[in-house]
DNA sequence: GACTTATATGAAAAGCTTTTCAAGTATAGA
DNA sequence: TCTATACTTGAAAAGCTTTTCATATAAGTC
């Protein structure tokens, strides 16, 4: 049996208050009092029962992780830094994988709607209405990493994904490509779809060129349907010479297209990935990308949730990380 | 505020005994009332509160699973496996990154010791001395997935490593190689390592070929090991015309070594890997691989956890699941 | 030295559930 | 009709902590 409150008062010879005390707020108690039970804690290996405390606090220690997949690298990398910091505020984070299905989501609020966690971490999907509704219903604290929104004023930690898709455009237009084509995510996704095509876009445009419908083809996210928009693309508009796919995964499968079809990457066609796996590294030729912080992305939206969890009333600002183009060997020079 | 057993008792005007039977144990309370108190429980949305639930019962429907690390693609298919069995019995799993690091390790156990989880699943790594002995103080029902231990008697969940490789070396003989050689896991490691290798070892031999040391190199798992093991056996011994790899990540640095040096996979040499993670159908060529059923290796071990939750006496049988070869583009036929 | 204020401590309540024990009612058997 | 048995139900205890409130002591002020 493990050793309660009241053991360690009777060995100590105070009250069980005061030990609660010294546990809790320690200034609160005389110094030599306080030495004293501090060391019958030690001798008796005394941990406060979380269930006795969950009881009478109403704080969990637990917050939850809503993502799509810990199966998907990118998420798994997010979810390590919001579980390293929770860990060290000794909190539990539970893992919710919600498969992109509303449903399954639902489900896990429901769950949670009995207050069964202290705050929550959004990753990566939009928004949407029943998000919204959702996290209203649910009364705490909700931080939105790598997506953001602009009702319900959670803060969000992201990156400028307008400015990454300018910047990714900017990059191949100094390789010296013109005709260049992009692998967008859905461009209902107002996260990683709509603005890095748009900021791709815009450089383009800036340049003098124009990124015309039969060089854009939608994909979401993975291998499979980056191959495919490859497919697709390299059907309608076989002068391309560069591509820049919206996430590592497209940007694997277009090479896969490609270099399964004979065609040289990046001799013939050059292609820019965006995210930086471990992925972009391991394949051949290793893929040149656009890198987001992603485990610091879940580190910082982790920081910000046990900061309102701590100070209720104190507003948290949103927070933009800078992303960073990382040369492989995927996109080639042309004169 | 959420509504209490008192709040259904007082509604339902029966004592909260009678609704707390309800709740556990339903066939013991009279239909009509027992209706009754049930539609309360609707009406009001009541459900027991966990903290209560877990001060009195002692059973917290937490467990942990101790993984290496949830980044590696490997162990969070794994955890996949057992996190959707353990939302199903509606239990938390709280996931412990080791870093295959032994404090860090201890550090967690400690913090279990105080009765904090349930039961615990180990991932992966070799059962050391060390781990027994936090297994056997924790005094939870502790199962092995994808590693097990004679010492200690917990039932594990495992591939036939040995038969695994030797079917491995079946495979490229079949092939017609002959010079062949393996990135084997370190020798000291009982179960990704010397099985595999042994079982590749005999099947060479019982060919009438040998697996001279020139032959072999080691590896931790990784790609950048692989790659260099790759790097070292081709220097040693640059007459092979297949390697054997003993994890995807391995086979992917080894594949990428050759690949780099303009050394044609598989015209000039075959690789085969072992796992069968997502990566292996990314690379081009997309990668032979012997699978494992690795969210699968993750399920039945999460259902053998709950097994023994459930009935405490009945001894588990551990689970030997069977592997298979996958033939993509990186082994080719000589003759 | 008398009075006020600050500090330190303990008693007790509240938080919610599950289970044991005792008591009550109903049913069946004699 | 009475007794024994089975079945239902409620009261109360136990599980452990944190915090409020009141009290007692020490320190400080005039």
């Amino acid at each position: 049996m493990n050793p309660t409150i009241h053991d360690v008062a009777k060995k100590a010879m105070v009250s069980i208050s005061t030990v609660s005390r010294v546990v809790n707020h320690p200034q609160s108690v005389a110094p030599e009092k306080r030495e004293k039970v501090l060391r019958v804690i030690r001798e008796l290996g005394y941990e406060p029962n979380p269930f006795a405390s969950g009881l009478r606090d109403r704080r969990t220690r637990t917050i939850a992780a809503i993502i799509p997949d810990i199966t998907n690298p990118f998420y798994a990398e997010l979810f390590r830094g919001i579980e390293d910091v929770a860990r060290a505020q000794k909190n539990n984070v539970m893992i919710c994988n919600t498969d992109q299905d509303e449903s399954r989501f639902l489900e896990y609020m429901s769950y949670f709607q009995k207050k069964r966690i202290d705050g929550l971490i959004f990753v990566s999907s939009p928004v949407t209405e029943t998000y919204r509704e959702a996290f209203e219903d649910l009364r705490v604290p909700v931080v939105l990493a790598a997506t953001d929104s602009e009702a319900g004023g959670w803060p969000s930690v992201t990156v400028d994904n307008y400015r990454a898709g300018y910047d990714a455009a900017m990059f191949l237009i100094k390789n010296g490509h013109e005709a260049i084509g992009m692998i967008s995510g859905p461009l209902e996704d107002p996260i990683a779809g709509s603005p890095r095509y748009e900021g791709f876009q815009a450089a383009l445009l800036e340049a003098g060129l124009t990124l015309t419908q039969d060089r854009v083809a939608l994909g979401a996210y993975d291998f499979d349907s980056g191959y495919e928009a490859m497919r697709s693309l390299f059907g309608r508009s076989p002068d391309l010479t560069a591509v820049f796919a919206a996430s590592d995964a497209m940007a694997v499968g277009a090479s896969a297209f490609l270099l399964r079809r004979g065609i040289d990457v990046p001799r013939q066609v050059s292609v820019l990935g965006f995210d930086n796996l471990q992925l972009a590294r391991m394949v051949t030729p290793a893929l040149t990308t656009v890198a987001q912080p992603v485990y610091r992305m879940g580190h910082e939206a982790a920081a910000m949730l046990f900061r309102t969890l701590d100070h209720p009333l104190m507003p948290q600002e949103s927070l933009v990380l800078p992303h960073e183009l990382i040369v492989r060997d995927t996109v080639g020079k042309r004169n």
